[in-house]
DNA sequence: ACGTTTACACCGACCGGACGGTATGCGGAC
DNA sequence: GTCCGCATACCGTCCGGTCGGTGTAAACGT
């Protein structure tokens, strides 16, 4: 499905995003400040400045739009994972950048953090089983980074490396129910302080 | 509100709890499955064998029965902690005892968790305003064992506590999302290794 | 150059049904 | 007889999704 050029780019209070990218990011905002269950389609086609008819002719339903926002910043996590493991560097100095980077992008996307670990139950057993499944591949692309670091001694071997990784992605999904952006702690730093707590619990 | 003597015990399949008692169990249950808004007042009533009459009798409203889950699980969780931190032994023994035991209590209630942390911002402000209130309790009380430990000069003093406990209690909320009894690690096993990985990386 | 057709982007009224909650009734224990 | 512990029937609302229609810009024919 090629992006048409026909495609109009109303202007609704100097917003000037086309209409489809702009009901996915209004809907993103809405589920994330009331729930996907308290946000109705009309909620998000009035926010975004369209009817119903926009919506429908863009998603197929109110469920497809959810499964953008998982999809969209699955797809952006897994790329970055790939390019920072097939990167130079020790193992350690790897799976550092890995989980700075993992904090940060996803505090970057507070609102589909927020939606991600809410609502992902509410998806029809199909699109789950797929978001399930890119999960499952991070998951398991991240191991492997501690895998080398345990082969390599850096790390201990007496913690199964799946284990430390549900530790850690786990609180990655957490970021959404404490982050404050306006705190006194940046995204960088958070993630930095998040990843010498995991490389010291690593510690051989 | 003082439990009822005549209050009917009717089984059903063998059953033979009280039947407010039964509600809030099947419903916790049924929210942990399908979530709280994919679980009808009826779907309640039907699997624990009554009416919506009955249901309405015990409790206000549907929310109210969500309530009442958070506040068992963090009502024995914070007794836990109290007696703990109260308890001999070391800023680090106990902040040991104290992970694993809220672990192991999780995992022992892992419906609670699931409804938990998907569903808080489900109900009404002020029983939300409520839970957050003794999270934030739960939360101070625990860090002030981290406190204990940095004072002691056996923490590293360059994490700020509220952000080890933010990291830490966010393992603990996302246990629902990945654990499975029936897996190859014990509930015990977990609040160990979890215990062990917090501590390495808070060692000065 | 100009009328005509096509196709897309979007509108907005409408529908069917599910769901939370209520009002009333009734049977059995005391 | 009366009051508690439910049962049963019903209501009003809201919400996801549909469907025929409309304006407009590109494509085409001559």
């Amino acid at each position: 499905m090629p992006v048409r050029s026909r495609e109009a780019t109303v202007r609704v209070k100097g917003q000037t995003r086309p209409v489809k990218e702009r009901l996915l990011h209004v809907a993103t905002r809405l589920f994330a400040r009331h729930g996907f269950e308290g946000t109705s389609v009309q909620d998000i086609v009035d926010a975004a400045g369209v009817t119903k008819g926009a919506m429908y002719h863009y998603y197929d339903s109110k469920d497809d739009l959810l499964y953008e926002v998982y999809h969209q910043l699955l797809t952006m996590q897994i790329s970055h994972l790939e390019e920072i493991a097939a990167g130079a560097g020790s193992p350690e100095q790897r799976l550092r950048a890995a989980a700075a980077d993992v904090v940060k992008t996803s505090l970057d996307n507070l609102d589909d953090m927020i939606v991600f670990f809410r609502s992902l139950h509410l998806l029809p057993e199909d699109k789950q089983a797929q978001v399930r499944s890119e999960r499952r591949y991070y998951h398991d692309r991240f191991r492997a980074l501690v895998d080398e670091g345990v082969a390599a001694g850096t790390f201990r071997g007496d913690v199964p490396p799946d284990i430390v990784v549900h530790y850690f992605l786990s609180v990655v999904n957490q970021l959404g129910s404490w982050f404050h952006p306006d705190g006194s702690l940046s995204a960088t730093q958070v993630g930095q302080l998040f990843t010498d707590l995991l490389i010291g619990g690593l510690r051989a």
